[in-house]
This record gives structure tokens, sequence and C-alpha cells, in this order.
DNA sequence: AAAGATTGAGCGGTCAATCTTA
DNA sequence: TAAGATTGACCGCTCAATCTTT
């Protein structure tokens, strides 16, 4: 089933706009039954993989606004890591208002042990596309982002 | 903030992937809180719209394939919109396992009442585009919305 | 007052189990 | 038994309110 096969528009601007949301809800439905065989949401991996590749310490607001998510949302989430021994909040000496958060050996070493099923598992909804259609969507997608922010 | 900006991706399959899936989520935020000043969410919104156009009776079934989400979901949602006399559950003689669900003349009377400002919310998120651009753009969430059915 | 984190109410979603009717 | 709808447990998210520290 694809979206405009079953749903008749006239309106282009909308037939655009639901189709990169329904994708997107599909691709998420996807990421989400993978990780149900693991201890770890979808979430929390993406939150692992922004942890282990970030340039620099993070806080919980840093990672809020990378995973476009509210900060609460992050306190729960990062508790569940903990509790996993895959994340540690350590406290920052001189500002007690505040952790960084710091990815854990384990937490490197689970992320490692799945990283790489999980890509094939990308590489596989998206090998339909060359390499230059997935440079035009990346594209496409960058001036739509763009264009959100600008407005709101 | 745009996704690749924040974040730096050697794999391109996973950039455009976020790419499109982190699209999703802004506008799925817009789209929730334009609808903050109206007594329907933007789910019911689009429920709305589905039933109005189309070419037939729906089922809640076929209410949950349209939305991509799962039919306990349309119980609560249409629960909500029969609450406000948006819609109808009407039997169907011969068959009393399920329903038909009809928009009534108060629920037409609401979605008119809103429509044109949401179209408008809409061309204002995608008016970034030439029509050129929106058809391909389409066109690729097409391939890729097929290519992810026949692997699911 | 402002920044970061947390809490709690509420909503939309998934999923498994159940109910009713065919 | 199968189909459609419903229920209940649970999760992730938003948002407003609050707490602690600066």
């Amino acid at each position: 089933m694809v979206f405009n096969e079953l749903n008749h528009f006239d309106d282009k601007e909308h037939e655009t706009l639901m189709g990169i949301w329904w994708s997107g809800v599909l691709l998420k439905q996807r990421s989400r039954r993978f990780f149900r065989q693991y201890p770890v949401s979808d979430s929390q991996f993406n939150a692992l993989m922004l942890l282990k590749y970030a340039d620099r310490p993070f806080t919980q607001q840093d990672l809020s606004e990378r995973m476009l998510v509210d900060k609460s949302n992050i306190t729960i989430l990062i508790d569940e890591l903990e509790k996993l021994g895959f994340v540690r909040r350590s406290k920052i000496p001189g500002d007690r208002r505040f952790y960084h958060l710091e990815i854990t050996g384990d937490g490197v070493a689970f992320f490692d042990s799945v990283e790489q099923e999980y890509r094939a598992l990308i590489h596989d909804a998206m090998s339909i596309f060359t390499p230059e259609e997935l440079a035009e969507i990346t594209r496409y997608m960058v001036r739509l982002q763009a264009g959100l922010e600008e407005k709101s």
C-alpha cells in the first residue's frame, strides 16, 4: 500500500507532504520492530549513537535538540540507559546544575554489536536509490527543514 | 537546525533516511501545534478528511490502514469524534460485526471551516519547492514505500 | 531571573488478549 | 474458525509546573 494509491490528491503540495510523513512513519515502524529483539528501543539506540559519535560531551538539552524531542523525555530515556549500564551521568565540577552524558564501555560494546545489523537494515531500505538520488533527496530534506525552521 | 548540520554522516543511506524521518517529525509537530486551537487533533482532522473524501463507506479497519495506525487506535479516535458529533457509526443491516463510519453535517461544516487555513499551512511549508520538485519528491517517496512494503 | 533537570497529567501509538457476530 | 471492534498494559511524546543551582 502506498499513500497516493490509496488516497486521491488534487493538492500536490499536500500529496508530497503526506508522502514524506508516511515514509517517515513506515521507517520508524520498521526500526521499532527491529529493536524489539534488543534491550533498547530505537530511540535509545539513536541516543547511544549520538553519544558515541559526539565530538564533545552532551548535556540532556543537547541530546533533546538532536533527537527532536522535549528535554523531559530525555530524563526517562537516560534513566533507562543508565539502568542498563550503557550511559553515565557525570557531574561537572564547578556547575552542579547539569551533567555530561557519557557512553560507557558496556554501552559502546552493545552499540558495536548491533551497529552492522542496523546499518544493513537501513541499507536494505534505501538500496533502491542510487547515490545521486540519495544525495538529491537529502538536499530536498535539508531545504525543507531549513524552510520550516525559518518559519517557526 | 538541520539534521545534517548537527550530525556528521559517513553513511549516505543513513543520512537520507534520517533526513526523511526528521522532516516527517517536524511536519507532524507543526500540524499538531496548529490544531491546538481547535477541538480536534491533527490525527482526528486527518480522519475527517479521509471520511469526507472517501469514495465508499469506511470501516474502522479501512481507516486504520489509511492512517497507518493500529485499529485499536481508531476506536478511541472515533469515540472522540462521535462525542463531538462529527462522525457517526452506522450499523450495517445484515452484518452486525462492524459499522460504516460517516461524517456528519456538523463534521463537514467543521472540516470546511478549517480546510482553507490548513491547506495554507501546508502550502506555506511546501512553497519552497517547484511543481516539478514536488512531483519528483513524491515519486521518490512512492518508490521508497513500495520497496518497504515488498520487504515486510 | 535564568539554565538545566525533573515530575505529572494527558495523548497517541503498539501489541496481545478478548468479545461479538458470521 | 475468522472478521471486526474493543480493552488494557505499556511506551514515547508534549506541555506546564516545579526544583536546584547559578
